[in-house]
DNA sequence: AGAGCTTTTTTGGTCTGACCAAGTTTGAGA
DNA sequence: TCTCAAACTTGGTCAGACCAAAAAAGCTCT
């Protein structure tokens, strides 16, 4: 829909879209193969009977998209696009957003709101193996109590498991863009033992809850936990 | 996190790169105005010192991270970004990703997911406010039963409502992108007066749930209804 | 034969300068 | 003061060239 705004607004196209749109079909048909290298560009003009600033124009469109990725003095390499495509192309956008007034706070809650679904939905239907993933994270953070970075990776981790466990792979990607985002105002807070240590608690309290199949307790486990680690954030910042 | 391993990744930056952050920062930092055009290619390649080939891929770049809109033969226009700017940078690869195996399914699954929350969130905490557009919606709902064309707006806006409902401007953007990128499985779908009906009673249970908050009717409600509409769609094409 | 080094070819990155067509501004004339 | 055509500006495209780095081909020596 959006797509189709736009090109009505636009009223005449440039010659690059025309390559464009070939390339992104030969792309998605696997006539262009992912992980090989695209045609050189000289070969490009001639066959699109263009300049070779038209083809590098549309070369430069579809790596922007991420179907292409660009490295200066190599050949184009072809990247079918999946879940982790998306965060690549909006990471520019998403950090300006970041910036605004608020824009932090906006992400983070969305991430509670996701995370207090997922817990629940622990409770109600992980598996026998999405529970021993889980506490297998869970052990990992405890033995990373001391180790401060690690605590931090192990800590990622432990919520990734949840994410995982929908067994949709727009979660995944979800926690990636979560992480990325917002890991660089965690990143300079300040760290200790002691709160690595209510950290490890809060999510001991969260898989017991998911292990003893109860719902509310698990997503009110998980909100004061990431309610507290709000807290820590503000803290730090004053936002 | 993505752009740096990026940047890391490819050892030397292309001369465009500089450009690009460089008129990033202007945008963000309001030096270029929004709704605005940008300086001429000409001014620019001065400004640079580079050639006009090095600005126009820079600008090329920003336009398609929806920094600049780009008309062909007018000026680039400065867009300060905000959250349905990410809809049309990830419109692209999100519509291939709905081509793959199970993409339907998967984004339609979230969709579920992030709705039932929603209403869980409606039930337990919706304002007097909220629950009268809720209402409204409704009313205009069913007011459509007998336009199906209308009614699928009706329809798309009661659940729009839950979104904004969040007061967070990250979940409209949300129901945006479900609508764009679902609606097209739906359009073609059957439609008669007999299902408006069917589809206008489950919306009125869900919001009948919110207003005696009961989240977990309301939420039941809420995927009785969902799972019906995907049967549908099932039904017309075989996903 | 095969591993390692050297030379040649290919290819992406950038530049210059030019032309066209469609916007935009300007200014003459009503 | 308003209208409308001429002049200017600006984005889109092209052609051709050069450089540096990557890839391929060739060569050497073991």
């Amino acid at each position: 829909m959006t797509a189709a705004a736009i090109s009505e607004h636009q009223g005449k196209r440039r010659a690059a879209d025309a390559i464009v749109t070939a390339l992104e079909k030969r792309i998605a048909s696997g006539e262009l193969e992912n992980d090989k290298p695209l045609p050189p560009e000289r070969d490009l003009m001639e066959e699109f009977g263009t300049s070779r600033t038209v083809v590098r124009e549309a070369i430069s469109a579809l790596a922007n998209r991420g179907l292409i990725e660009l490295r200066p003095r190599f050949r184009p390499i072809v990247r079918k696009p999946d879940y982790g495509t998306l965060l690549n192309a909006t990471g520019t956008i998403v950090r300006y957003l970041l910036t605004e007034p608020g824009g932090v706070k906006n992400l983070y809650q969305s991430r509670v709101f996701i995370e207090r679904g997922l817990v629940r939905e622990a409770a109600l239907h992980a598996t026998k193996d999405h529970i021993s993933d889980l506490k297998a994270a869970l052990l990992a953070n405890e033995k990373a109590i001391q180790d401060s970075d690690e605590f931090f990776r192990t800590d990622i981790a432990f919520h990734g498991v949840l994410y995982r466990m929908t067994g949709n792979p727009i979660f995944p990607a979800m926690h990636e863009g979560f992480t990325a985002w917002l890991s660089p105002n965690w990143a300079r807070m300040r760290r200790s033992v002691e709160r690595n240590e209510t950290v490890f608690l809060a999510h001991k309290v969260i898989y017991d809850a998911i292990l003893e199949r109860d719902p509310a307790r698990a997503e009110a486990a998980l909100v004061e936990h990431l309610r507290v680690a709000w807290s820590y954030v503000e803290e730090t910042f004053s936002l």
